[in-house]
DNA sequence: TAGCTTTTGAAACTCAATTTCAGTGGCTTG
DNA sequence: CAAGCCACTGAAATTGAGTTTCAAAAGCTA
């Protein structure tokens, strides 16, 4: 089932509407292969649909990190952003801090080591978060 | 050189001025073993010292940052919070999400692969978060 | 001690996130 | 397919952490 699906179904079983504007602001959303933050999302949309408004857009956002869709990701820069979640497909990320590019990184080995450290503690783990800031290759030079 | 000395040493070279509550709330600060956000530091400091600001206290944390006695650290709660740098001691962070207890936990392994994964992509590592969210044993009854 | 400069604390301000509310518009039922 | 309910929308107001302002207070240096 694709996201969209997802998407519709949340809306349904939760009695929420499917409304134009969340049509839009999902597909928008879908089609980047970028990490948005809602104003960089609302400057998108703003181009083709002036009357969308930042609520609007902040609170579907929202919606697609409840129903899975999406992860709300925190790099620090006191903007929240929200990237399009391929469930098959874990991945962290290396930050630039100068020219703000992000690269996604998979590491199993780290993963298994995650695990291994949570037994340690006999914690039991929910999610996590693994950021490397510092330059890409053209910011260093 | 202990970490009240690298304060110190640190105002003096700044031409910054060696005051009654920065050396109140350096000392309450590094009495702690805790997490502190600059809120949390504002009451335990207002117990004894009520006249002393919560932008007072909030600036300090910042010095105490900026001189390297301290780290700022961001769990996603939207607070800041600091804890007293051993610069001998890296160290990441276990968070329970439900009663807030932060364990701390060092694996070399894990460090050696982070550096793995930067050469893989040209990148220059500056710093990093890495922190795993879930239970704590106590909640996870 | 004088005098210059930084600091302090209260209050104001900033900015993203969130909430409010009156008007709008899906959706379901008869 | 019309009516009516209830969620949605967008603009504006509010929140809350963080930051800045400014006049009075306090360090530091000569």
């Amino acid at each position: 089932m694709d996201r969209a699906s997802v998407f519709n179904q949340y809306l349904r079983t939760k009695g929420l509407k499917n409304t134009r504007q969340r049509m839009i602001i999902l597909e928008t959303f879908l089609d980047s292969a970028s990490h948005y933050s809602t104003e960089e999302l609302y400057q998108v949309l703003r181009q083709d649909h002036p009357r969308i408004g930042y609520a609007t857009v902040h609170r579907t956002l929202k919606l697609f990190a409840e129903c899975g869709i999406a992860t709300e990701l925190n790099f620090g820069d006191g903007q929240a952003r929200f990237e399009p979640l391929y469930t098959d497909h874990h991945h962290d990320h290396l930050v630039c801090t100068r020219c703000g590019k992000i690269i996604e990184f998979v590491e199993p080995r780290i993963e298994q080591l995650q695990r291994e450290v949570a037994q340690r503690y006999d914690f039991t783990v929910e999610s996590h978060r693994h950021e490397l800031y510092g330059r890409c290759i053209k910011c260093s030079q």
